[in-house]
DNA sequence: ACCGGTCAATACATAGGTGTATGGTGCGAC
DNA sequence: GTCGCACCATACACCTATGTATTGACCGGT
C-alpha cells in the first residue's frame, strides 16, 4: 500500500496540467504516462472524462470559495481593500486563466465560474460598503475592480501584466471615496 | 465560377466558428460540412491546419489594429476617453473572448495577442496624456483600464457583464484627474 | 493459508481528426 | 473543340483519444 495512486493524486495532477497546459491537455493517456501509470488506473477511479472534469471543477470551486471566506475574515476593517488588492494583483495568477479559457468552450464550467464571479464581486462590494461607499455605487465599483483583476490575469503582454505597488494605494483612494 | 469557394470564405467561416464555438471547433471536417464542401477544398486553399490558423490570426490582427487606428482619429480632443470607454464597455464583445481562450493554450497566438494588447494600451495612454495626466501615471492607468475592458469581456456571470452608462462618466473623472 | 476487495496492466473495439494521392468537373483561353 | 488550370470529391493510411473487458498483482482480515 505504498505506491498506489488515489483519486486525489489524479485530481492534483489534473490541476497542474490544467494550469500549465490548458484545458485541452486534460486527456487520459498523457496524464497516465506522466503519472507512470496506465489508463486502467484512471478508469478505476473515474467513470469517464466528464466525471473527472466535473470533480476537478468542483474541487476548484470549493477551494476558491473557501479562499474567499478566509480572505473575508483575515483582516480588520480599515485597510481590507488594500490588502485584498495586494493579494489579487501581485500574487501568481494560478488557475484562473486556464479555468476561464476552459469556461469559454464549456457551458457547465461557465456556470460554475459565473457563480464564483458573483461571490467574489459580492465580497469586494461588502468591503467597499464597509469603507463607506454607498451600496449601489459600491456594487458597480466592485464589478469594475473585479474586471480589472480578471483582465490582469489574462493579459498576454508581460510588460503590462504587473502593477506597481504604489498604484494599489492610489486605486484604494480612488475607489473608496 | 459562381458557387466555388475562395480562401476568404474559409477565413470568414473560421472567424464565425471561433466566435461561436471557441478555438477547439476549428476542425477541418465540421467546417467543411458546414460550408457544404468536402475537405478536399480546404486542403486546396491551405497547406494544413497550422497554415489556416495562422492566416486566421493574421486577419484578426490586421482588422483589430486597423480598428484602433480608426478609433484614434475618430473624435476630437476633449471627450475622447469617454467615447472610447463607451465603445469598449457597451458594444458586443466579438472575438476577444475566443481569441484569448485560444491564446491561453497556443504560444503563437499569445504573442500576437500580446502585441495587440500593447498597441491598445499605448492608445489609451496617449489619450490620457492628451487629457493632462502625467505620462508615467497615464501608462499605469491605461493598463488598468485595459485590464477592466478585458475582464468585462470575459466575466461569466451575466449580472455583472454590463455597466451603467453613468459609471463611465465617473470613471473618466476618476482617471483623468 | 486463503480469500476478497482494491488497484492497475493489457488488449481490444470504436470514433474522430489529419494529411495525401488520385481522379473528376467546369470554365476560360486560344 | 480541346487544352489546361482552378477547384473539388473520394478513398486511403495514419494517429490520437475514448471506453470496455479481461486478467493479474498486492494487501489486509480471518
Amino acid at each position: 500500500m505504498s505506491d498506489r495512486l488515489t483519486k486525489s493524486h489524479w485530481i492534483r495532477h489534473g490541476m497542474a496540467t490544467l494550469a500549465r497546459h490548458g484545458p485541452n491537455a486534460l486527456k487520459v493517456a498523457p496524464m497516465a504516462t506522466a503519472l507512470q501509470v496506465s489508463r486502467g488506473s484512471f478508469y478505476w477511479h473515474f467513470a469517464d472524462i466528464a466525471d473527472f472534469q466535473a470533480q476537478l471543477l468542483q474541487n476548484w470551486q470549493e477551494r476558491t470559495t473557501d479562499q474567499v471566506i478566509l480572505d473575508l475574515d483575515a483582516h480588520a476593517a480599515p485597510d481590507r481593500l488594500k490588502q485584498l488588492l495586494r493579494r489579487a494583483f501581485v500574487g501568481k495568477r494560478g488557475l484562473d486563466p486556464a479555468i476561464r479559457a476552459w469556461a469559454a468552450t464549456d457551458g457547465d464550467v461557465a456556470r460554475v465560474v459565473g457563480g464564483v464571479d458573483a461571490q467574489r464581486i459580492a465580497h469586494i462590494a461588502k468591503i467597499l460598503v464597509a469603507a463607506g461607499v454607498a451600496p449601489p455605487k459600491a456594487q458597480r465599483r466592485a464589478g469594475f475592480l473585479y474586471w480589472a483583476y480578471l483582465g490582469q490575469a489574462l493579459v498576454m503582454d508581460p510588460r503590462h501584466a504587473s502593477i506597481a505597488a504604489a498604484m494599489i494605494d492610489d486605486l484604494c483612494d480612488l475607489f473608496e471615496r
